[in-house]
DNA sequence: CAGGTTAATATGTATATACTTATAATCCAT
DNA sequence: ATGGATTATAAGTATATACATATTAACCTG
């Protein structure tokens, strides 16, 4: 019984996967907890937390203190994604670089994106609206807000030389951010900035970031037509 | 100099966090090594290593075996994205679900298709289109091919009781698995199937999962106008 | 039997210690 | 200089032990 040479985490990990691929260990089922497996594989609990707590970060076990650890009905739900940084995503391919400031402007924006920046009726927003080419070819445009109120700093920035993004990656911390990922139908003024045909399917990115209580900025990527975001598990 | 109450991991990485934030740490700058941090958070060297290894795995610091750890010069870059399990995610939302099973074939695939599924000339493949409905409503289709050489069952299976994926979750394990997404403009039979106007945007997901050297299975998921994809960080 | 208290238990975490491994930096011979 | 061996270093990991914490399960008590 008492198996072989499970001396590393990751070799806990990778039996305690085979098991639940095999099916001994079958989805909704509990397993043996932690102190039975590591007397089973010869090795110290810690080592076989450790292999657990990693497979229960992916989603394939649910561990809850006392109840214990049991395989997850659906096995497969989280994967992780790179969000794209524009400037190397584009050099990463072997391609040139470049972007474009199309609007650079300070004024009140719009409800749905007052409400979404949490700003008062009166604020005035920054507003830049940015275009990325790869290789000389439109590639991505960015409609981004700024709050100024976040970030004084942006005042005083040269978002000619390097973009809104890397700047504000370079000089603003935040705290947290939230991502969604849709598509939207081409328009005139998609089709014109991207250069492409009015009702092309388009990817979007929304995403915006924050600190405590406060939206620091909040932007549109909409990428030129076949773009592909990637990821395996 | 010798810092506070640092006796939690958590704790520890609040606190770098923090620094990181507060530029104390810049990106790009290296932070002292783990023994130097144990010493000054009074801490053992174990909860500072699980502290930044969390980090690292979240993309905001890199680790490298003695160089040491940086601060990362992207700072975000890694999402976790929770696959969506149609069934549960409507459900979900409170609203009925339903499926309908629009063609249920077994031929040979076009080219593309084989290519993706790494299978033979003269094989022939499994091939679903269903239809998941919200409400009644239109939710997404998925396009599916299901190599039955890796997976005999499939040929006494009922998927008119379950959907395809649900079944083949429940009863074969993978080891692997490749998502992208993308956007697409629905032609003419994409409009008719999720009762949409011809060239809208549509929001589009392609996944194939495998075991060691076999395709399992390859799926295309094509959502209803208005479908949005969302995650944290 | 309902409802609340208590005990039992599995995971979660902290620690000291020891050893492993990748690799940057140095040294040395050519 | 150049390239190859050596060394020093920082992260990575394993282990025994101890204690914390969230729950479940068992046990009262009215």
């Amino acid at each position: 019984m008492s198996g072989g040479e499970f001396n590393s985490w990751q070799s806990v990990q990778a039996e305690v996967l085979r098991r639940i691929n095999a099916r001994e260990w079958k989805p909704g089922e509990f397993i043996p907890n932690e102190a039975e497996l590591a007397i089973e594989f010869n090795c110290a609990r810690a080592t076989v937390n450790r292999a657990l707590r990693a497979l229960a970060d992916t989603g394939l076990i649910d561990r809850r203190r006392k109840a214990g650890t049991r395989v997850a009905l659906h096995p497969v739900r989280k994967a992780t994604l790179a969000i794209p940084v524009i400037r190397s995503e584009i050099e990463g391919k072997g391609q040139s670089y470049r972007h474009s400031v199309l609007v650079e402007e300070r004024v009140a924006p719009p409800p749905d994106v007052r409400a979404r920046m949490r700003t008062g009726p009166g604020d005035r927003l920054v507003h830049l609206v940015t275009l990325h080419l790869a290789d000389g070819k439109p590639y991505v445009f960015g409609d981004r807000w700024i709050n100024p109120k976040a970030v004084p700093a942006i005042e005083t920035a040269d978002l000619k030389a390097q973009s809104a993004n890397e700047w504000l990656v370079a000089n603003v911390p935040f705290e947290g951010g939230d991502f969604s990922f849709s598509a939207m139908t081409a328009g005139k003024r998609e089709a014109e900035i991207l250069a492409c045909k009015e009702g092309e399917g388009l990817f979007v990115i929304d995403r915006s970031t924050w600190n405590q209580d406060q939206v620091i900025t909040s932007v549109r990527l909409t990428f030129a037509p076949g773009y592909r975001m990637h990821t395996e598990i």
